[in-house]
DNA sequence: GATTATGCGTTTGTATACAAATAATGCAAA
DNA sequence: TTTGCATTATTTGTATACAAACGCATAATC
């Protein structure tokens, strides 16, 4: 019955995800977890009744929550047709990091100007969690606290208007990592971030918002956004058949 | 029972802002627009059930499109106390602005590459019809496709979470218009709009951008929002009690 | 044998009923 | 007269019931 929600696991405590909001901020922050954590790969249903029978919740919520998710781009609400997680296509990708370049820019240049020493101290401190994580193994909550890096920093940039963008460009850079990462090294992207702060720190605007557009390349070189241009839909049906768990070079040219 | 909104008048003709969606998709594009027009002041109180009843659907409806409307920062959702339209502070107007010279240069320069000669001419045409309504004395209409031109901007740029972000930051900026606009002369936009074209058909990037950014300058030196930074709220609450009707001089000072 | 039609089961869309919270009103006391 | 409190009324939050749409499976027809 609830096979098609495979990866989501009940979450026994709301802790991390749970803020001291409404029901449906729980089970949208859950979800958003979840999808950042990628527990919850694209093209996944997510059935309303499922969802609320998990959360112990009615659908209503679940809607709610939905919706958002919905607006931020992240999940893909068809008309009486249910809510998937969204599966970016390489325009949409490169869509999304266009965007990203130019509000990284922005926020950088406004850290720069307005990030106060704690904003500063938290920033570290998320980015040695960041680095445990994947030291530890914990690929998941490795990338989760990535992401969670460059929206601490937009809200260090202090602009409103921004930190929303932000979010939802965040979460859908985390899709798209999930749907087009080619297998090589692991995100150590954290020595980037540590070196952002320092930047950031000295107030040296030119050296941060260069260290920032690097670590951006760095990002999407990891993806392999080039090929599969035309058979764009097909090919993300076919490659969990073709390349199931073998992870390897034979498959790197176009053909 | 209804007096709280009184600007709102029920449209009888679903034509120009019911698109063909579902129907919270009409309720929401009718408040958007309503709020775009001015017709709907900041502050207003948006009850679910008036609301209902005038567009004759059920509170379900009536709060899928407010909380579209929230998510884009038109509207403010305070819990167990309902929405209302956001009444920006002077610091949200800067930051609004802030995004949105951002956000014009980057489709400025977006448009200059990928904008098509469709959509330039569907360009112009906007333009003459905002021209024909502000000549005509229609300034709700006027001012409704001046944004709308910048939606269609983003458009011809043709990236998708710019034309998201761009909804929000132009409805957002009209809002702010409505609270801080200094009753000098009316939007006199147009004549930029139609240069803009010209430059972009021109596939000249570098003047594009410079018209768009002075554009921008042009819009919030119409504000003033370097007064009333301190005494906030009460300001906004006195404002309409102090100058009904009589936009003058003696007032303009900060006092 | 392939293709289209039809019925059934499941899932979403919408309305409404009930519970909870907030705002308004009236009364009493200082 | 004003301030504080208690009660009432209105409004929002959530769950659920019903209707409509979709997908799948079976069956009938070409």
């Amino acid at each position: 019955m609830n096979e098609q929600l495979q990866p989501l696991k009940k979450p026994t405590r709301v802790g991390k995800a749970g803020r001291s909001g409404t029901q449906d901020d729980i089970v949208y922050a859950h979800i958003f977890e979840a999808i950042l954590e990628q527990r919850l790969a694209p093209g996944t249903k997510l059935s309303e009744e499922a969802l609320g029978e998990i959360f112990g919740v009615s659908r209503t919520i679940i809607r709610r929550a939905l919706s958002r998710l919905a607006h931020e781009s992240v999940v893909l609400l068809r008309p009486n047709r249910g809510a998937v997680v969204a599966s970016p296509t390489v325009e949409e990708a490169r869509q999304v990091f266009f965007s990203r370049r130019m509000v990284e820019r922005a926020i950088t240049e406004l850290a720069v100007l307005h990030a106060t020493p704690e904003q500063l101290n938290e920033l570290r401190l998320m980015v040695r969690e960041e680095r445990d994580s994947f030291s530890r193994g914990d690929r998941g909550a490795g990338i989760r606290l990535s992401g969670e890096f460059h929206l601490k920093l937009a809200e260090a940039a202090g602009n409103a208007p921004l930190i929303s963008f932000q979010r939802s460009l965040v979460s859908q850079t985390s899709l798209i990592i999930a749907q087009y990462e080619s297998g090589n090294r692991s995100h150590c992207s954290y020595d980037e971030h540590m070196q952002l702060i320092d930047a950031i720190e000295a107030r040296d605007a030119e050296q941060a918002v260069s260290l920032m557009m690097h670590h951006m390349d760095h990002i999407d070189s990891k993806l392999n956004l080039d090929e599969e241009s035309a058979s764009d839909d097909l090919h993300a049906v076919f490659s969990h058949l073709l390349q199931t768990k073998k992870r390897g070079g034979s498959v790197s040219a176009k053909g």
